[in-house]
DNA sequence: TAATTGTGTGCATATGCGTGCATATAAGCA
DNA sequence: TGCTTATATGCACGCATATGCACACAATTA
């Protein structure tokens, strides 16, 4: 049997909570952007209109949503003459989600082993 | 040298666009709701009064956020007399993030191979 | 140079939601 | 039966943001 202090636990929880970004969530949390995230999965790098053809929203709308998820990461983005193509950055993404199981994977049995009941 | 069509590929995209849950996502993206998830981590199964005592906010306010949490199954809650119980349920927690991570990994090789460059 | 094409941006609008107060409900206690 | 305690809910307010339109800017083309 292992002694768990206080400061250990304060330590993994806050880890925990600093790898839950906040706009991160908050960016996947819209529906129209998961569908931008849809159409680039199966299409791949695509500049703004050929997206925005597909999608009801005005192309200005999509340009904003486009340009949000390159802030937080999950998107790469480059000019090319008159065109900006976007495409999923896959590891930038799969390390958030992975960062984030690995955090709870460790605080969870040290924190609250109840919560695992 | 293996063949991908395109139906192979919109289920994989699909199924990883479902595990992307946007009420949880919405759900994880406010602070406040973060900071609880902290207090929880720590302290383990309190009532809504105890939590309340250790934030900012109204208690009303931290009730509506307990309420919205364990609708998502992030948090079981349990009536006790007149105290409202709530505590995380990890395993939820867990099986959430570990799903989605799963499905990225599914998806990306078969969809966009190039967004792991 | 003038016209066309692709994006970005300012603005107004609508909607969602976090917040706190007042109040209602419900459960235990004198 | 009153009185206190714990939580839920109705309401109004303010802020963030998604949306579409108009327009500005940049780059290509006739």
């Amino acid at each position: 049997m292992q002694l768990i202090t206080e400061p250990q636990k304060r330590v993994a929880a806050d880890r925990l909570i600093d790898a839950f970004d906040s706009k991160f969530f908050k960016t996947m949390s819209e529906p129209v952007r998961m569908q931008i995230m849809r159409f680039l999965l199966l299409n791949g790098r695509s500049d703004i209109a050929t997206i925005a053809d597909n999608m009801p929203q005005d192309r200005s709308v999509i340009s904003r949503h486009l340009n949000l998820m390159s802030e937080v990461g999950i998107l790469k983005c480059e000019k090319e003459a008159r065109h900006m193509f976007y495409e999923i950055d896959g590891n930038v993404f799969l390390n958030k989600l992975e960062n984030m199981t690995r955090q709870i994977r460790n605080c969870m049995p040290l924190c609250c082993p109840d919560c695992l009941k």
